[in-house]
DNA sequence: GTCTATATCTCGATAGAC
DNA sequence: GTCTATCGAGATATAGAC
């Protein structure tokens, strides 16, 4: 039971808070006194559970990072293509709905950037979000093919942190996103079970 | 021709700089330090041009935000819907070819939205970026259509700016930009003239 | 129009009491 | 584990010489 309260505690109720503060106001645009303020703390109460800023940036960007990664190798497995977008279409729109500021945040925040790429790098040395986008363009696509990932990529990412969208509920949210992606990549969408059947 | 030299003078060249270090650092991580130092003068030289950062801010964001707001309006004395929407696509992509960086950091920086929202208002009242999604998804669009709307604004935007995509010239750029925005939003896709004829 | 110099503030980060 | 107190650096911004 020790780890029982894990999501109460301090430390992550800092990443919480900071996670929540990033997206407001950007890395940058965020100090520690800020995310100490808002947990009512004082910032050396911040920094017994972390050594620098960047350590916390990181920490809040990493298991969604660690996912993309995982997202993508998963994908590369399919033998089609076809199946391969598909695959990681879903994968990629299910952790934006449920990690919903972050991934937009490591989309289009520039201190995000700088440390994800400084310190979570994917298994074979190319980041992860270079990854997802081969296994959606594939190994050496068209510029047409390159740009529409792309616009699928950030779009979709920024579309789910949205302030508008925090109130709808993860399954229509998912389903909405899911279909936009896939007009995008010309990919069939299948008719869901109308009433519950 | 006391203004034919507009765009090489310090107040322009310094518009340009501090876009340019807007979009790599975000707007709150970069310095009126940097903006000097880019430039090769001195802080105080910057602020002989700009009271202070926000002013520099808002006159980087001005133009487009105010151009943004007219191709919605072009695009609302269109009879259909169909034209309104393909108009406003247009305009849209045209704008974010010709501004790439601009449109970009618009849509994904907390420091320039605060400003923006503050400083530089519609006709309406409404903000530009509200009365532009008006106009692609309509007045009262379904869940569905808002996000599609969102998805399209934000990848077009992000993608345009992507230094990726830096070295593409215009055209190439604005076919393929046009091109993923017409096939999210379910409009035609005009075939373009094969070689030239 | 650009400079030097400076005021004032807040930042990230550390030391040490409790 | 959290606090008070403080440091040095760098931030925005101003005053005044040239």
């Amino acid at each position: 039971m020790t780890a029982g309260t894990a999501a109460t505690d301090t430390r992550s109720r800092l990443l919480d808070t900071a996670l929540r503060l990033f997206s407001e106001h950007g890395v940058e645009g965020t100090s520690l006194q800020m995310i100490a303020d808002e947990l009512g703390v004082t910032k050396a109460a911040v920094y017994y559970h972390f050594k620098t800023k960047d350590e916390i940036t990181e920490a809040v960007a990493a298991p969604a990072v660690q996912e993309l990664g995982q997202i993508a190798e998963e994908a590369r497995k399919k033998r089609s293509r076809g199946a391969q977008i598909d695959q990681a279409l879903t994968g990629f729109v299910e952790l934006i709905v449920r990690q919903r500021l972050l991934l937009g945040l490591y989309n289009r925040d520039p201190g995000m950037q700088r440390v994800v790429n400084r310190t979570l790098q994917a298994p074979h040395g190319e980041d992860v979000k270079t990854g997802m986008k081969t296994v959606l363009a594939g190994e050496d696509p068209s510029l047409a093919d390159a740009i529409t990932v792309h616009v699928v990529f950030t779009g979709l990412a920024m579309a789910g942190g949205a302030p508008e969208y925090a109130g709808i509920d993860d399954d229509t949210l998912r389903e909405h996103l899911l279909d936009a992606g896939r007009r995008l990549l010309g990919r069939p969408r299948p008719k869901r079970p109308s009433h519950g059947g």
